[in-house]
This record gives structure tokens, C-alpha cells and sequence, in this order.
DNA sequence: TCGATTCTTTGATTTATCTCAAGCTTTGCG
DNA sequence: CGCAAAGCTTGAGATAAATCAAAGAATCGA
């Protein structure tokens, strides 16, 4: 699976977190009566994530102008829901969602989980409403770019107009990454590319590579997966057997990142 | 699955065609010595499908300053493969295509078939690589719309920017219902998911919405839909054995439309 | 037109994963 | 703090689909 969609992408390196929590400075998190926040980019921790590169004073100004922060989203409460008409791209400051979509039949496939310095919403833009929901898995923050204004100042910042293009492209080849999996893989090659891949994008926010906490419950790592919770539960049991990782609740320590790689690369299957 | 992406969309109804084969105005198909032939949307066949409806005289003309029309494409040759350079999306005038990833070690997932008036390429923008092949499954002829002049006239053509983050939201959107499909669904189901599917999308371009002839081999299906070519195969015998398809080799006629639907939907399960 | 290759069908068997079930652990609320 | 609900693990058995195999049909190029 690629690197995941971020918007306007995470480097904190030399910060080995313990609590594995994402959040930008505390100095820009005043919260006070209002429903949404001005905020800006610009001294944003998350910024080299979902920001272009290489804006000038009065471009980064520009993209200022169209940040609003909202309040916090409640773990377990949804920032759309599908249906729900799109306005805005969200950038996630904190925390950690899940997005998924719902059958008319009530099947649940979730489609993708975000964490700070990552865009939800890309989804909405085809028809103006949203097609999947996005729920909070803990208490996160998050910055409204209402489209409209990111339309208009991706028509005179052509580093934000390119931007914007990437991360719907990137979001693309995570998708065809994701059907791979799903097409051809066996359910250990499945669950070593996501934690793979988990702890690969934590580690490009700063934490480490070997220590992950899991955000999401073993039915939520299925439905991402297709597999059943029973499923993964015996595979984490299978990989702790091998001696691969260290399962304790939702901590997981990979002890041999290596022999997941072989697994997902397919190099001792038979 | 939702609708396909389209780029600039097909609705040419009043045409029940037999032969199922798509192609812009015989008038606009002069092919000379030169690799790359100037040609117009403006009297393109497919442009309600892959242009931003609502242009006004003067931005149609700038939209089609941008196309160039590429020779034909013959029948298991690649548009493009994994690793070319991305230069420019294509739009498909006429002919079929399949697009495919492989992973390194070798496992190939087909992530799309795309038919006349849709849009092949939107992998490429994240890195500047082509990151899938898109592999021509009868000749076809495109429409090469090289990026950076997209980008170009998207910054004075307000309904060509959204009409390019509206396909790529909407080939999204696509994913998220194909990883449905792999995730949740049993082979009958995604079988015929894939059947409405293509017979809707044939159908919006003025063909039958009974019969179809595939332009894809059971096994490219299989891998589009996460099964085996044998699987594929015995479905579709099971669902001729129902009087819900006749099928004769890449014939199908859908005799049950309900039925598939309600497959889909899961209605008659247990 | 013919032969070779590719594609498709169908059967028999195996197997990975699901389903059902039960008990245990953790979390969160009153 | 205690109890209920939610989440997790593990086992036994069922099953959908894969695999292996072989023969038949269609297609393509020489």
C-alpha cells in the first residue's frame, strides 16, 4: 500500500513519542465559544503534511485565509456522515478516524483510517454529498477547508491547485493498493501489510516503527481487510506464536518487521 | 458501484447498437503521417461524457486547444504501463482498455475496465509515474490531455477545475464500491455487480441494456473480482442454469435484471 | 485453411476462512 | 466501585472458493 492521502504531508523525526498522539502546538489550540475557529497554516505542526512546498508569504496568506478550525469531534462521533452534503475538505490536526461505506443491503466496508495530517472528505466532491461516513476512533481536532475557497485559490496558487491534485491521486493509488490486498491476498499477508503500513506512516509523524497502538477494534481491522474479527483475532495469535510481534490488547511491538515484509512480498508462502 | 469516471460523460440514447462498439463521428477520424493529430471536443461524439457541460464559446475553444488525438491503440498493447512517465490523462474515444497494478512479487490485480468516454491515467499525478498499465482489450483510440495544460486552463476554466477534481472524486468513489465488493461479497454477488454494472454503464452510451459482449477474458474478471478464472466461469454457467443470463462465449444476454439486482442486494441469501 | 495457442468449461478434491459457540477480559457508565 | 456492555480469544465444524486436472471450443496467425 502507498503512502497515504495527506493534504496541503507528516516529517517529525527526533521525537520518539510514547503516547503516540498527534497533535499540532498547544498554542494554537484556543478554544473558545465559537462554533469554528480561525486558524492558521502557517504555524501548524502538521503543515509540511497536507501543505504545498514552496509557497511564498503571500500564497501561504492565501491558504491561510481558507483554514477554520472546528471543535473537537468526540471519539466514536461521526465528522460526516454519508448523505450528508460536502462543503468542505477536513484536515485532521489530532486524533484518528475510520471511514466507511454502507450497502443498501446495511453491508459495512470500512474503506480507510486517517490519522493527523491526513484529508477525509475527497469523497464528497463527486456529487456533492458525502458517500461514506467518517467516525472519530478517538477524540480528534480537525480544520475545515471549505471547497468552494479551496477552488478559488487553487485558481491563483498553482501549487495548491497541484496539491490538491495529488492528494486525490494519491488517494487513488492507496485504493488500487487496497484492492490488491483484498483481490489476492491470504489473511496474514493482509494483516502484515496494515501494520506495515500503520507503523510506517506513524513513523513518518514521528513515533515508532516497532510500537503501535491500535486505534481500531479487531472489527474495524476486519471490515478493512475483509476478514472476519475472528479471523484477525487467530492471526495476531498466529504472529505472536512465530515470535513476529507482541500482542498485548491494543499495543502491538513488532519484534521482526522483516519477516512481515517477506510475508506481504509473498517470499515464503509454500 | 457507482458510475464511472468520465472525464470533460456519454448519453447517447436512441441508439440500440448491435455491434456494442463506441467511437466519435466518423468525420472527425482522419488519420495522416503525424504521430499526433490537433482535434476538437467541441464536435466530439463522447463530449457530453468527458467535458464540463456549460461552456461557453470561448472556454470550449480553450478546452480544445488542449487535446490531442493519438493513433490507435491495437488490441493487448499498453496506453501506458507502470513506471512511464505521466504526462498527460487520456481520454477514450473509442475501443476498451483494462488498467491492472503488480505487486513485486508478481501478483496482478485488474483495478478497472474503461470504456469510451471515460478517462484513463488519474494514477499518475501523485508521482509523476504511471503506477498501473492500462492495456487496450480491442483497438481504441484516445484523446492524449497533457496534465500541465489541464492545470493550465483549469485556472481560468472554473467548470473545467471541478469538472477534473469531479472525476477523480468520482473514480474514488468507484473504489471505495469495488472494495466493497472484494471485502463483502460472495462470488455470485460480485459477478453480478460487475454484469449491472457494465450493462448501465453500455447503456447510458445508447446501447442495450440487455445484452453485452465482454471484451475481457474470465480470467481478467477473476482478477477484477478477486476470483479464480474457474469460479468466474462456473458462476456464470450457474446463472445461465437460473434463466438469469444466456451466455455464448463473451455473448451475455440478461434475461433477469431483478434477479442479478437482488443478488446484489443480497435479498434471497439464506 | 489449418494447426497452435489461448480461452473456457466442468469435475474432483483440498483448504482457507467463516460461522457458531463459549468463556474471558477490558472498558465505561451509573 | 461494581456491573453491564463491548471487545477479544479460542475451539470445533461448515462451506465457499481455490486448486488441480483434463477435455473441448474458439481464435489467430502463418
Amino acid at each position: 500500500m502507498a503512502a497515504t492521502t495527506t493534504f496541503f504531508v507528516i516529517d517529525r523525526p527526533n521525537e520518539t513519542a510514547s503516547s503516540q498522539r498527534l497533535s499540532d502546538s498547544p498554542a494554537s489550540g484556543q478554544k473558545v465559544g465559537h462554533r469554528f475557529i480561525k486558524i492558521a497554516c502557517s504555524n501548524c505542526n502538521m503543515r509540511e503534511l497536507c501543505m504545498p512546498l514552496g509557497l511564498d508569504a503571500e500564497e501561504l496568506k492565501r491558504v491561510d485565509e481558507l483554514v477554520t478550525k472546528r471543535p473537537l469531534v468526540k471519539r466514536g462521533s461521526a465528522l460526516f456522515r454519508a448523505g450528508d452534503k460536502f462543503t468542505a475538505l477536513f484536515a485532521i490536526r489530532s486524533g484518528f478516524f475510520k471511514t466507511s461505506i454502507t450497502s443498501e443491503d446495511g453491508r459495512a466496508q470500512v474503506t480507510g483510517f486517517q490519522m493527523a495530517g491526513e484529508i477525509v472528505g475527497l469523497d464528497g466532491i463527486a456529487t456533492d454529498l458525502h458517500t461514506c461516513d467518517a467516525i472519530a476512533l478517538e477524540d480528534a481536532e480537525v480544520c475545515a477547508l471549505p471547497f468552494e475557497r479551496i477552488e478559488e485559490i487553487a485558481r491563483e496558487v498553482k501549487a495548491l491547485q497541484h496539491h490538491v491534485h495529488k492528494i486525490m491521486s494519491r488517494e487513488i493509488v492507496r485504493e488500487h493498493g487496497v484492492m490488491l490486498l483484498l483481490g489476492n491476498m491470504r489473511a496474514e499477508e493482509r494483516l502484515a501489510a496494515f501494520l506495515l503500513n500503520l507503523v510506517q506512516r506513524l513513523h513518518v509523524r514521528g513515533f515508532s516503527s516497532s510500537d503501535l497502538v491500535l486505534r481500531m477494534t479487531r472489527e474495524e481491522i476486519g471490515s478493512y481487510l475483509g476478514l472476519t474479527l475472528e479471523t484477525v483475532s487467530r492471526t495476531f495469535s498466529k504472529f505472536a506464536d512465530d515470535g513476529i510481534i507482541t500482542v498485548n490488547q491494543r499495543q502491538v511491538h513488532i519484534q521482526n518487521a522483516d519477516a512481515l515484509q517477506r510475508l506481504v512480498s509473498h517470499e515464503q508462502c509454500h
